[in-house]
DNA sequence: AGCACGCCGACT
DNA sequence: GTCGGCGTGCTC
């Protein structure tokens, strides 16, 4: 009788068998309902195979096996083997994470047909500069597995070189798969693109989307009739018959990285994905990852530069650091970048002030007796929200009114210590009451409707300040805007994180890449503690390969990655002793003797150390060989997997991690 | 992960 | 006397 093997989503490395008696090799990859335990559920049929290593007489007999949809492609699974191999996850686990929530249910809630959507307005084809052109001409479309980096300044015409080659994947009757960081913060490029392919099926996949939309597009995209997927990172894993191009937008943007479940990166999925489909990949961005920049350099990926903005009108912006340790701040802001965002009001033209910290103030504090306001879950202060009278925890959402007096010593006098967003909008409103002020940071903006509509504010000219944090640097045209200041952002340089001064460099260049877009001259004001750190030179000149190039050799002599690769073991438990005790029995495991070119650190407590509640350790794995980290880390968690640990600790292994 | 079974504390 | 705590083990 034909045995199914059967991809489950449990938290196990190990199929399960069912017998089957009319299954045949056409049920590989459609669905099965499956008894399991005391319960019944849906897997994936991944083979049908005529015995089992299994007991046959212990076999439990199948139920039925879906017709409907197509059985999911042999790709779809090679895709899934890599991730599960690569990231230590189990397969049942990646086969059905990649699956829309309705196909993964006993019974499915009835369907009903989406609205046809209404063709937007045909964009016209601008003329392409020819930077462009060269880039797009060394993009060969139909000759197999090509990596390439498109290097581009904000406002260089990226877009316009994703949108040529899309056109010639189309016409060749191929697929188009578009990744984008946090889908809801860029409608203008869906409608971009559905604007220039009127006729094309667009359609998106993100988390924001209701669930039947989600699956109705899931299937568009698998079963071909979707030319153009534009997603988030878990669009990556989507089956697309006629897949023949992937775009990786904003390649550096941490949120391809999955933060929990397997710990993926969608950006290098997707190059693993291009190479197994022998396809092209593109990979976009201004200020790439260090990883993606090694690899350009290194040749493993191709380089296309754009270095011109594409409006020749439109110049670079103007950079300057103003050294704050010699200045009087009033509120975080100093005299010369208030004066220039007063001379911004007097012209008429907008200013933004960039600050990386929502809420009031960061803390509450007793200049009495010295408390302060701490989340009592977490190892974090409490934020100060005066907009809403509340005291908020902004790593496990715990809420707290705001005590009159200090709690400890009755004290009435406490003060906020430290600025937020919503603290210097109430003060430059102070300072310019006839300025029209827009706060803009996931306080004030939460859904993609309100995004839209701030947006929509933003370019009407109903603002003359911009007070926002991240959410304000993505790729937006602000065609009035032509000051950005920077507020404190250079907390973290010298901190111990080694990969912060990366992330501030293409946080700072996307957000001065917001100023002087059109035939609007543009300056950018940071203030910082430490103006002679090079990272000021390099944003200064706009050079990001000087930058990187240095990075690099830091890299490189303190041997981080890229030049080593790594892997994290995390747990959790209720007290830190017993996550530090968990994470020494797994370094002491006897596997470990076997790996001679992995290195482990010592077990310690986490930077968020205790979080929600839970105390958290880890323990860094280390090799200068992937391939040697590769072949530990299965061995590895495989004995993980013995050690026997008290049931309320959790523990997980992170591959790349982008956290330490 | 669920969900069973299984052995020790304070309660109708 | 039992309801229930969560420790341990299994799921084809």
């Amino acid at each position: 009788m034909p045995v199914l093997r059967v991809a489950l989503d449990l938290p196990l490395h190990r199929l399960f068998d069912y017998l089957s008696p009319a299954a045949g090799a056409a049920d590989v990859g459609r669905r099965v309902k499956v008894p399991f335990g005391r319960g019944e559920r849906i897997g994936v049929i991944v083979a049908v195979v005529d015995d089992s290593a299994w007991p046959v007489a212990q076999l439990k007999q199948a139920g039925e096996i879906l017709a409907e949809p197509a059985p999911l492609p042999d790709d779809f699974f090679a895709l899934c083997e890599f991730a599960s191999n690569y990231y230590q996850a189990p397969f049942g686990e990646v086969v059905l994470q990649a699956l829309p929530a309705g196909l993964k249910r006993l019974t499915p809630p009835e369907r009903r047909a989406g609205r046809a959507r209404k063709a937007p307005p045909a964009l016209a084809q601008p003329a392409l500069t020819a930077e462009q052109a060269a880039a797009i001409g060394k993009v060969t479309v139909d000759g197999g597995f090509s990596a390439n980096l498109l290097f581009g300044v904000t406002g260089s015409g990226k877009t316009e070189v994703y949108l040529r080659l899309v056109e010639q994947v189309l016409a060749l009757g191929r697929q188009v798969l578009l990744l984008v960081p946090e889908i809801n913060l860029t409608p203008q490029l869906e409608e971009r693109v559905r604007g220039r392919f009127p006729t094309r099926e667009v359609v998106s996949l993100h988390s924001e989307l209701a669930e039947a939309a989600r699956e109705r597009n899931w299937l568009a995209a698998f079963g071909g009739q979707a030319e153009i997927v534009l997603g988030t990172r878990l669009a990556v894993f989507t089956p697309m018959p006629r897949l023949g191009l992937i775009i990786v937008d904003e390649e550096h943007d941490p949120s391809f990285k999955q933060q929990d479940g397997m710990r993926y990166s969608a950006r290098d999925v997707a190059v693993v994905r291009a190479r197994q489909a022998a396809i092209p990949i593109l990979l976009g961005s201004a200020t790439p990852s260090l990883e993606t920049w090694a690899n350009a350099e290194g040749g493993r990926y191709g380089r296309l530069d754009l270095k011109a903005r594409a409006n020749p009108e439109a110049r670079l912006p103007a950079v300057h650091v103003i050294d704050t340790r010699r200045l009087v701040l009033k509120e975080g802001v100093s005299a010369p970048l208030l004066a220039a965002i007063r001379e911004r009001l007097a012209r008429r033209e907008q200013s933004l002030v960039f600050l990386n910290r929502r809420g009031y103030a960061p803390v509450l504090a007793c200049p009495a007796c010295g408390w302060v306001s701490r989340c009592q879950r977490c190892a974090a202060n409490l934020v100060l929200h005066l907009a809403d009278r509340r005291l908020r925890c902004h790593h496990c959402g715990f809420e707290n009114g705001i005590p009159r007096a200090c709690p400890t010593c009755g004290n009435q006098d406490i003060h906020p210590f430290g600025r937020g967003t919503q603290r210097v909008e109430e003060w430059l409103q102070g300072e310019f009451p006839e300025a029209r002020i827009l706060r803009v940071d996931r306080d004030a903006v939460k859904s993609r409707k309100q995004w839209e509509a701030v947006l929509e504010r933003i370019h009407g000219g109903e603002a003359d300040i911009l007070v926002g944090t991240q959410m304000l640097a993505k790729g937006h045209d602000f065609p009035r805007l032509t000051l950005v200041g920077v507020l404190g952002a250079d907390a973290a340089l010298y901190a111990a994180d080694w990969r912060a001064p990366e992330r501030l460099f293409a946080q700072l260049m996307q957000v001065a890449g917001r100023a002087g877009r059109a035939e609007l001259a543009g300056e950018v004001l940071i203030q910082t503690q430490y103006p002679d750190h090079p990272l000021f030179a390099a944003l200064v000149a706009q050079d990001y390969p000087g930058f990187a190039a240095a990075q690099l050799k830091e890299r490189e002599q303190a041997g981080f990655p890229p030049y080593a690769f790594q892997a994290v073991l995390r747990a959790e438990a209720p007290a830190m002793a017993e996550a530090i005790a968990f994470l020494e029995q797994a370094a002491a495991l006897p596997v470990i003797g076997e790996h001679d070119q992995v290195m482990l650190y010592d077990p310690v407590p986490m930077k968020m150390a205790r979080l929600a509640n839970l105390e958290r350790g880890q323990l860094l794995a280390e090799s200068y060989s992937r391939p040697a980290l590769q072949t530990f880390l299965p061995r590895w968690r495989a004995a993980i997997d013995g050690l026997k640990a008290g049931s309320k600790l959790r523990w997980h292994l992170e591959v790349d991690p982008l956290e330490l």
